[in-house]
RNA sequence: GCCGAGGUGGCGAAAUGGUAUACGCAAGAGACUUAAAAUCUCUCGGCCUUAAAACCAUGCGGGUUCGAGCCCCGCCCUCGGCACCA
């Protein structure tokens, strides 16, 4: 059902100690518009007239807007800056955030501010830790040692998608290196199949959604009919990210040696079990091996220091080997279940040990990789033809040694962090009454586990929490049993407040506190009662999110895991939606002016507060939003914010001319910018909607022309969401009065129009006439055959005349 | 290698298959001013030119069409993401 509301989110900011950037102000200049579009729009009357433009109609969007903001303040940065300046984050964050609100509403960003809240808060996190006991609760947090990624900079384990491409640390830079550790691991592979289905699955009706009524014959760089309407690239990321792959699990017959008698058989994946023919080789990770020699297996000293030299290395330096193959012969042979032939068994590290089974069947007549490794080593390269596939696999899983099997890119995420800056996980160890994980959790009433003030609170190398050290909040008592208990002293990653604060706005306030207080005092479940009473009607009104703004590089991170959660949620009967972002759309980066990244290493940040200090905020607005296609990078450029503001100016001189009546060609065009404006907002081309108004402005201002004082209020209210302090000087209810309609007018059939005359398709001619005769081609033709230029180029026989209505001719001769 | 986005003036860029270069910046000339800044007016793709007209121009080569920056086929280049994924 469609919903009679519209709500409009950018991706909430990290608080930084610099303040707000340039590249912030582009997006939430960008969201404030449109949430000032949609306040305005929603004033209207649902039923709006025919002749109102195409866009808005047939669309649920509009009714109440909710366009809040909060602060995401947990984190490394923030933690590191406050070490540095040797000052508690619980004393800094809050300065931090308040001069963010602060330079915010310097920028005229009318946001709702009622609903504000800092993820760092108490009372926010206490359910933050709540909604990560519903994900204990569901068996989808499990303590595993495994080896992590470890930043030797932050001192923390850091989750897959934390580290980049050329194997840093996305916040530092710093390359990652691996730690064995116990850590807190979320099954978020348990939903990968919906992940990834639900990208393309059908969850917004089409009819519903304003840029698909659009009759378009252009590819738009997004879905439209399916699924969500993401950008493509952030879906084809998420897409690769999951990475679902189809293959076979297969059954190799080892031929054991004495010194390892359960070694009997191993396991390949493959996608390409239709050349197993060609096998002439197994190649294991380094990683089995090892585990075959604690096993017992009695390697030789080659085997072995290949081995302990490859679990040395970094993933960084192991790919650096790509095109170096190196690896041993074990000395084991396999027997090939297809053809029965016996084959060497070698370990070799291109071979990764977390995906598939570890161990590849090598075929180099089909597979480069094991080409360059078969050439290396000597090994035989067969040339047989393929089977097929079906067959294969038939036969193999009659045999009982193979089975279809599904695997994926995706990895649990690792979500303990062994830092001080974040929510403290309520979870503490009993030696009595622990779970299989050897913890209780705490209960509701337990909460928010408060995170201690601190005085010092470093983080150690050698993979201990900060939290461990104090003793007094460690050691406390079970919440089943009442005995000696421990803490958890991991803290939750900064995705964990973001994964879940579209969710607090719709119903957070100032008094969340005191109603939360309320259900504490009345209830052992309080928080279960406060979902269920105060915040779920209000979430089921307000979710989902109908436009989601921001960054790309949160494409695999943030909004991965906030589908997660809310997935989980979901399934928990807290939530009745499965996705929470219905429209998505990524900004471009903004680069310094010298085009490279802007950082303060570099001196080449722009400060907006200097900005707007010189030029206005409204000229800064318009300057955001106007330099470029708002989702492509792009570079500041200074000098060109003059133009904004000598654009503001103009609009000043073209609002003193007023007159009874409006001009017609004004009457015209002033609908026609109302149909752009609209257009351009609800599409992100806001670029090309403040060109329109400019065009307006210079025709109106450089002509006698002049515009009725109902039409140049009509005037400034679409110009409010741009640069609402110049509208308010033009009109004192630009901001808050009902969005006008743009309804043809009567002057639109006498205004002249310009016909392009083609011969052979190239322009020889123009011919104006009025705009209802333009439409006529006895009347368009009447002229164009008298116009000299025409009788030059076109002097004999026409062939064949083309003619679209109001536009052009064509004459072919 | 795979996936995604792009390539149009000096620069940022416009353009439902229908007048390419809108809008803005910079630049040049002029006005105002003692002067500068600001502001205003005009010019501003290339070629040729006193001017006009013609011709050539949307990365390259083909194609479809009355008409292609846009659609199709084949390339080149730039940016972003992923990647020894078996």
């Amino acid at each position: 059902m469609a919903k009679d509301k519209t709500y409009v989110l950018g991706m909430f900011p990290y608080p930084s100690g610099e303040g707000l950037h340039v590249g912030h102000g582009r997006i939430f200049s960008a969201v404030d518009v449109m949430g000032r579009y949609f306040r305005m729009k929603g004033k209207q009357e649902s039923q709006s007239s025919d002749h109102s433009p195409k866009i808005a109609q047939g669309s649920e969007l509009g009714g109440q807007v909710l366009s809040p903001m909060g602060w995401d303040a947990f984190g490394l940065p923030a933690e590191n800056a406050a070490i540095k300046a040797k000052k508690n984050p619980i004393d800094m964050v809050p300065h931090n955030y308040g001069n963010f609100r602060a330079q915010m509403k310097n920028l005229s960003f009318d946001f709702d501010w009622k609903h504000e809240f800092a993820t760092t808060d108490p009372t926010y996190y206490g359910f933050t830790q709540w909604l990560f006991l519903h994900l204990y609760e569901a068996g989808l947090v499990y303590r595993e040692e495994v080896a992590i990624n470890w930043c030797p900079k932050c001192l923390t384990g850091l989750a897959n998608e934390e580290v980049m491409g050329d194997g840093t640390h996305e916040r530092c830079g710093t390359v990652v290196t691996k730690k064995s550790m116990p850590q807190w691991v979320m099954k978020i592979t348990n939903y990968a199949d919906r992940l990834l289905n639900d990208l393309s699955a059908p969850v917004i009706q089409s009819s519903s959604n304003p840029v698909d009524d659009r009759k378009t014959g252009k590819q738009e760089n997004r879905n439209t009919n399916m699924g969500l309407d993401w950008p493509r690239g952030i879906l084809e990321m998420q897409r690769n990210w999951i990475g679902k792959k189809e293959g076979v699990r297969v059954k190799f017959q080892v031929e054991s040696p004495s010194s390892l008698s359960s070694l009997t058989a191993l396991e390949v994946f493959t996608t390409r079990i239709d050349t197993i023919n060609g096998v002439t080789f197994i190649v294991v990770a380094p990683e089995i091996a090892d585990g075959w020699i604690n096993g017992g297996f009695e390697a030789n000293e080659e085997v072995k220091k290949y081995i302990e030299k490859s679990l040395q290395k970094s993933d960084q330096t192991r790919q650096e080997g790509e095109k170096n193959k190196t690896g041993v012969d074990t000395g084991l042979k396999a027997i090939n279940p297809w053809n029965q032939e016996e084959v060497p068994i070698y370990v070799a590290d291109y071979v990764l040990p977390d995906f598939g089974t570890g161990c590849v069947m090598g075929v180099p007549q089909y597979d480069e990789r094991d080409l360059a490794f078969a050439t290396k080593y000597n090994l035989e390269v067969k040339d047989l033809p393929l089977d097929k596939y079906e067959d294969v696999l038939a036969k193999l899983t009659k045999d009982k040694v193979a089975n279809s099997e599904t695997n994926w890119h995706l990895r649990d995420w690792v979500f303990s962090r062994q830092r001080y800056w974040g929510e403290p996980i309520p979870l503490v160890y009993c030696e009595k009454c622990g779970d299989q994980n050897g913890v209780v959790p705490l209960t509701e009433k337990d909460l928010p586990l408060e995170l201690p003030y601190l005085e010092s609170y470093e983080p150690t190398d050698t993979g201990e929490s900060p939290l461990s050290r104090i003793n007094e909040w460690v050691n406390t008592k079970c919440p089943k049993c009442g005995g000696p208990a421990r803490r958890e002293t991991d803290t939750m990653p900064n995705w964990a407040g973001s994964c879940w604060y579209f969710l607090a706005f719709p119903w957070w306030s100032e008094k969340t506190k005191t109603q939360l207080d309320e259900f504490k005092k009345k209830s052992e479940t309080p928080y279960t009662n406060f979902w269920k009473e105060v915040a779920k009607p209000e979430i089921d009104k307000w979710l989902p999110v109908d436009w989601y703004l921001g960054g790309a590089e949160h494409a695999v991170l943030h909004l991965l895991y906030a589908r997660f959660w809310v997935k989980v949620f979901q399934d928990r009967g807290l939530l009745d939606f499965s996705e929470p972002f219905l429209r998505l759309r990524s900004v471009g980066m903004v680069l310094a002016e010298d085009g490279k990244k802007m950082s303060k290493s570099l001196g080449n940040v722009i400060n907006p507060d200097e900005m707007v200090a010189k030029f206005g905020s409204d000229a800064v607005r318009l300057y955001e939003m106007f330099m470029g296609p708002w989702d492509q990078a792009i570079s500041w450029d200074t000098r060109s914010l003059i133009g904004q503001k000598r654009f503001i100016e103009r609009i000043g001189e073209a609002v003193k001319k007023v007159g009874d009546k409006t001009s017609p060609i004004l009457s015209v065009n002033l609908v026609k910018l109302g149909e752009k404006v609209e257009k351009g907002i609800v599409e992100q081309k806001f670029n090309t909607a403040i060109a329109s108004i400019m065009e307006f402005v210079n025709m109106w201002r450089g002509s006698d022309l002049v515009m009725s004082q109902n039409d140049v209020n009509k005037f400034a209210q679409l110009l409010s969401p741009f640069a609402p302090i110049c509208a308010k000087s033009i009109w004192d209810q630009a901001e808050t009065a009902k969005w006008p309609t743009f309804e043809e007018v009567s002057e639109m059939a006498e205004v002249p129009v310009t016909i392009a005359v083609q011969v052979n398709g190239k322009l020889r001619a123009t011919v104006e006439l009025e705009s209802s005769k333009s439409k006529v081609e006895s009347e368009v033709m009447k002229i164009v055959m008298d116009n000299e230029q025409v009788k030059k180029w076109a002097p004999g026989e026409i062939k064949k005349t083309i003619f679209i209505p109001g536009k052009i001719v064509n004459l072919v001769v």
